[in-house]
DNA sequence: CATATCATTGGAGCGGACTCCAAGGTCAAC
DNA sequence: GTTGACCTTGGAGTCCGCTCCAATGATATG
């Protein structure tokens, strides 16, 4: 089992540009150590950080977070007191994306709900779509922004 | 009921910055009439509009997206004919909204994993941890990886 | 040694969605 | 008619996450 990889064969194995991989580095995301030569040599857990920073990445992390979080099964090595840290601010972030679930949950209501609008088209749908529109409006923003009633329907145009 | 707006009060509705919203109606996404003075007056209905386009940023849609896309009240009224078309496009971004929510549950579990690994730190949670990121990433990329399957212990550290 | 193919670096460019600024026009209150 | 708060515009700047480039150096093969 191979344990060191060029940056060609990182990039090929994780299907991440090799620009990107060396952008990763500049910004101390994964930094790969290097050989004699001055190339990057990426290990096994090297490897293992950039699977977990595609994985934070779908979650939303910026790369400032992922950076100074990737490498916590490093830290649980070194030092084991800061893991508790670690752990919450893996709860906090479990919690934003139950929190995105949520959201997008009542997003697909409304596209479900707008397309069939858009498809059998009668004021009582327009009605009921506008009025879906609203409350997740008014629930996405936690303040009622007061919205006008009239002018989803069509009795006037 | 007020029917029309300044831009400070459709900023102040809806909590969007002027600024924003200036930018909007120069990308042609909300574009407001004017008035005598020229100055931007909001309709009841681009408030709406613009909550829509709230909604659909919401859901990913790109500011060129919803460009096409947010009028589509107005859409049927003067073109019943295209509603069919808008609606596939809805049902595709229905489709894309699904397909991120399940990304978003996998991303949760292995958060959730991912914390309680760190809490009670012990060879077997740390591995079971490495696989499901593995099994993620694997399915988040639809081709094997290949991945090493030692560093994910601390039997060398 | 020549060549080809890899690697290195710093820095520039890009696209999206704002965000800010300066120069000027409008308007309501005093 | 002056003050001050609003509005207008065009254009520049910002941030993020790349992405590309040119100049240069290392390595592998004939």
């Amino acid at each position: 089992m191979k344990t060191f990889y060029s940056i060609q064969e990182a990039s090929e194995r994780l299907g991440i540009p090799k620009d990107t991989l060396r952008y990763y580095d500049r910004m101390g995301v994964v930094s790969p150590s290097r050989g004699d030569n001055r190339y990057r040599v990426y290990s096994a857990e090297d490897l293992i950080d950039l699977m977990t920073v595609q994985i934070m990445q779908a979650a939303n992390f910026s790369l400032d977070e992922i950076k100074g979080n990737v490498g916590f099964r490093k830290l649980k090595k070194l030092y084991p007191a800061s893991c508790e840290e670690a752990a919450a601010f893996l709860d906090a972030k479990h919690a934003e994306v139950r929190k995105k679930i949520d959201h997008l949950e009542k997003v697909s209501g409304l596209l479900r709900l707008a397309a069939e609008t858009l498809r059998d088209l009668n004021p009582e749908s327009d009605q009921r779509l506008a009025e879906s529109v609203r409350s997740f409006y008014k629930d996405s923003r936690k303040k009622d922004p007061e919205i006008p009633k009239e002018g989803c329907q069509d009795d006037e145009g």
